[in-house]
DNA sequence: ATGACATTCTTGT
DNA sequence: ACAAGAATGTCAT
């Protein structure tokens, strides 16, 4: 309940801000001072506060969105990396991750844009900005971002994925769904998350990788690419990119080979906040 | 067919 | 070290 629950409002926007500035200047390495002067708190007040929301304070926050860091991730190599998807992961004192199981739905589905497909939506509010979730009756086809705001736009932006589908909307019927996702403590392997990708052949494939990168862990472009047996980077970027599951397939433990963060389709503010958060989860063991 | 990509590897300074 | 360019596979036009 502590950090995941969505903060008063104006505890949001200054943990939002100081993200945002920690994601703009890390080359900086700005301390705590400097940040808390330019949201105008005091630094331990502001200490705790974004500790409350992210599980670590500002200073390990940076230290998780370098590119030292993730590049000394990578390089540690990634035993768990194979067993973790099928053998649930619980271990002792091991993080479980988020368990789904997933069901490909047929190019079929996804050409004739959604032909005949009951969709319903609705929004809720999530340690990243509102989210706005997509269900069939198969499961959760769609988890999308937004700015308060932007409503709008990120239902357009999904819609325009299967646009031939039904919509029809319910905010409550969203709302377990959202808990069990942003809720660590709702994680249970023997309850997995049912989800549905639509998509062609190999943004399955890429995506169904994505899904075996443990929790705290990253992958670059080209290692994914092995994974999944296509020598063609840039194409697996792309198909992560058009990944419709934002958080639940982990596509924002992708980054570049060197370790930079690249592009994220919901901002990369957000993927560097997701990765904070993740640290602070696996940190808190 | 062609061009646009959330990349990466190889060269030339 | 660093910048610029070619090389890649997939999808939409």
């Amino acid at each position: 309940m502590t950090a995941l629950e969505a903060p008063a409002k104006n505890d949001y926007e200054i943990v939002r801000r100081v993200i945002e500035t920690i994601s703009e200047n890390w080359r900086d390495q700005p301390d705590l001072t400097t940040l808390a002067s330019e949201v105008g708190k005091n630094p331990i007040a502001l200490q705790k506060l974004f500790k409350r929301w992210a599980g670590l304070t500002p200073k390990d926050f940076l230290q998780a969105v370098t590119v030292d860091h993730a590049k000394r991730l990578l390089d540690a190599g990634t035993p768990l990396l194979e067993a973790s998807l099928e053998l649930g992961l619980s271990g002792p004192g091991r993080l479980h991750d988020l368990f789904v199981t997933h069901e490909a739905m047929s190019p079929g589905v996804y050409k004739s844009g959604g032909e005949g497909l009951e969709v319903t939506y609705g929004f809720h509010p999530s340690p990243f900005g509102t989210a706005l979730l997509m269900m069939t009756d198969k499961g959760l086809a769609g988890l999308a971002f937004c700015d308060s705001g932007q409503e709008a736009e990120a239902l357009e932006d999904m819609q325009g994925r299967w646009p031939r589908a039904n919509y029809h909307r319910d905010d409550k019927q969203i709302a377990a769904t959202a808990k069990r996702i942003f809720d660590p403590g709702e994680w249970h392997p023997d309850r997995p998350l049912r989800i549905v990708m639509i998509g062609t052949d190999f943004e399955i494939r890429v995506w169904e990788g994505l899904l075996s990168i443990p929790l705290g862990d990253l992958q670059t472009y080209s290692g994914l690419g092995e994974r999944v047996g296509a020598n063609a980077p840039r194409a697996i970027g792309r198909a992560v990119g058009r990944n419709p599951l934002s958080f639940v397939v982990p596509c924002h433990r992708v980054v570049g080979k060197s370790g930079a963060l690249t592009g994220y389709h919901w901002g990369l503010t957000r993927k560097r906040a997701m990765l904070g958060w993740e640290a602070g989860m696996s940190a808190a063991t």
